[in-house]
DNA sequence: GCTGCTACCGAAAACGTTTGCGTGTTGAAA
DNA sequence: TTTCAACACGCAAACGTTTTCGGTAGCAGC
């Protein structure tokens, strides 16, 4: 009869009315129990009776119950989401690291939110604080250029000392004690120049960014590396610094015009895509007058014409990686003041934009 | 003295111990006071006298006190937060749609949170429901293939009944009553090939998605009808649908070799620059021998060569119309059951791909 | 000395959970 | 009949806030 009069109910509920989300509390004032009964039910205590532990049950699904997730997080002092802060979102190589973070975080019950600093130091600030006073259990985070620039880091320190980790990729500092995944930008670079040596090519020439950006520097600085070693000479007029890709357009035409290089490392998809423009708008054809190898196996690298050989930095993986060591540490009962870096692979992929001489 | 010693305390405090989160409970037992003259003072009530009002925010900043987040979501039963369920993110234009969401989320004091469905209904359900329990105020989405194939959108119209209010982009349905906002995929595809008719191209071919997929669909449907208006004819060979992008390759070469279009008009970028690419390896040149309009204003057609005309989506704008929507529905007092869906415009942006007979 | 007002502050409820512990009822054993 | 365990359930605290409602002290006015 009590239960008749629930399923007739239910249908109206369900029909007429608008089925605001369920509490414990209402479950326990329709069933007449009190709210623990109904939370130990749910949760298949030994506590209940198999009698009422089914009525509740039963309940609770046709109400469509389902726990607050705020409630538990408030509770449980967790929230099992993690926050991410990244320069941008519309470049191919942070999208790919969100969607290795989201996989990962998804299988061990994570939810991901997303903040964008827009490389601008003011705004990683106030989107670690937001994120920081509870929203998040811990940071996956790549610094802004302007952080790189200004080297102040106390944002992030501050909420380590908080007790939450922070795992820090490809753009991280090491001014900062934290878990980090990166690739091995130095001798990616440097696989990338040899390559390019060991096919007799003499003339090679690097487009780089400024030195602040971490991996901008380190990536100048295996082109360097590599050409010593092999006892080629170093030169600053074969290398270009671009600051800002809008109007780089005649530093690298006087490179092209004044050094005639037979090969260009550049340190990223854009440089490389923008030197082949202005090359074939020259007259010279890539790969044939000069070769290029790029960094990021993105879009453009793949799609350009000719396609462009590049360092690829999988960043799904990177993602993955990062997302594990996250909640690992989240997951660790004991807190442990190791912190380790990880290594990324990269692989050299061939394509169109380079020549074998 | 009182306050003297509370800053000693406090440089203790800060350079040994671990600054975890301090709560208005430890301020109030530090200061001996209730907590609700803590929280009070902190807001700046006028019932607090001005004397503890100044210690306690003294100390507060001291202690770097914020208040916690997930306690305001319980007390306040609303997250300000954005739940975002997109198919992919490595992917340009929905790369940018949460660019643009996340901008005017921000400026008014949300955070988002970014699910992806991977193309799986599943996976769009089963993140529509842990959002769905408490996590999120509202979802901005764009429906899963699968989801456009199944054409089951219980999970949907159940946030809806709950009160939670969804805004779709791009893809989706009308099937669900809710806010929209979408591009006029019908009508930019007319322009396109209006644009190809006016300029005297006679066999304009089109390569798009299965129908199912539904802005593919109205891409289509702009496609013939610009023919029909134009009494140009409209065949079964001109049009090629493709499935699988990996291997469409035979589709497109039967098309190019059988029919010789001079023009074609392509539903997205990838489709453009494939169709592009197997043109060239069949030796005709773009857009000498035969032009090409893409769809969506992305990586590719900008950087590709040529460089691929198209029509430009705004996913920044869509993004950030789809935010202001949503956000305007959270913060209406009284509910209002009527649903708009607004247009973004569209411009057809004239590159390299495209000659003018 | 009583009333009433102002200024200041604290108690408690509420948001929705989980869980340790207390308590009442039952039935059986002593 | 008493005792005791087992069973089934409720109470209350806790998570960290905000806010309503009272309360108390001091003081002025009569």
């Amino acid at each position: 009869m009590k239960i008749k009069s629930i399923f007739i109910k239910n249908i109206i509920v369900y029909s007429f009315i608008m089925r605001r989300k369920v509490t414990l509390k209402q479950i326990a004032k329709e069933l007449d129990v009190s709210i623990s009964t109904v939370s130990k039910s749910l949760r298949n205590s030994p506590e209940i009776s198999e009698d009422t532990r089914q009525k509740v049950q039963a309940f609770a699904k046709l109400y469509n119950y389902r726990p607050n997730n705020i409630a538990l997080s408030l509770k449980n002092r967790k929230t099992k989401t993690i926050g991410i802060i990244i320069p941008e979102i519309v470049h191919h190589f942070f999208a790919t690291v969100i969607s290795g973070i989201e996989q990962v975080a998804n299988e061990n019950g994570y939810n991901v939110i997303v903040c964008l600093s827009d490389e601008s130091f003011d705004k990683e600030v106030i989107n670690m604080d937001m994120l920081a006073s509870g929203s998040t259990d811990g940071f996956i985070m790549s610094l802004s250029k302007e952080t790189q620039q200004k080297k102040d880091f106390h944002h992030i320190e501050e909420v380590i000392n908080q007790g939450m980790p922070v795992v820090m990729f490809d753009r991280v500092t090491n001014e900062v004690l934290c878990d980090k995944v990166i690739i091995d930008d130095q001798l990616a670079a440097y696989r990338a120049v040899e390559f390019f040596i060991k096919n007799g090519f003499k003339k090679i020439a690097l487009v780089t960014t400024v030195d602040y950006v971490s991996v901008g520097k380190l990536r100048t600085d295996g082109y360097i590396n590599a050409l010593i070693d092999h006892d080629m000479p170093v030169s600053e007029d074969m290398i270009v610094k671009i600051e800002d890709i809008e109007n780089c357009a005649s530093k690298i035409e006087k490179l092209l015009e004044d050094k005639k290089p037979d090969a260009i490392f550049a340190v990223n998809e854009l440089f490389a895509v923008t030197t082949i423009k202005l090359a074939n708008k020259m007259g010279m054809k890539v790969p044939d007058d000069i070769s290029v190898i790029g960094f990021t196996d993105g879009i453009i690298s793949q799609f350009s014409t000719p396609s462009i050989s590049t360092i690829s930095q999988n960043g799904i993986k990177m993602g993955g990686r990062a997302a594990k060591m996250l909640i690992d540490r989240l997951e660790m009962e004991e807190e442990n003041e190791q912190y380790t870096t990880e290594l990324i692979e990269t692989e050299l992929v061939l394509r169109e934009s380079t020549a074998t001489l």
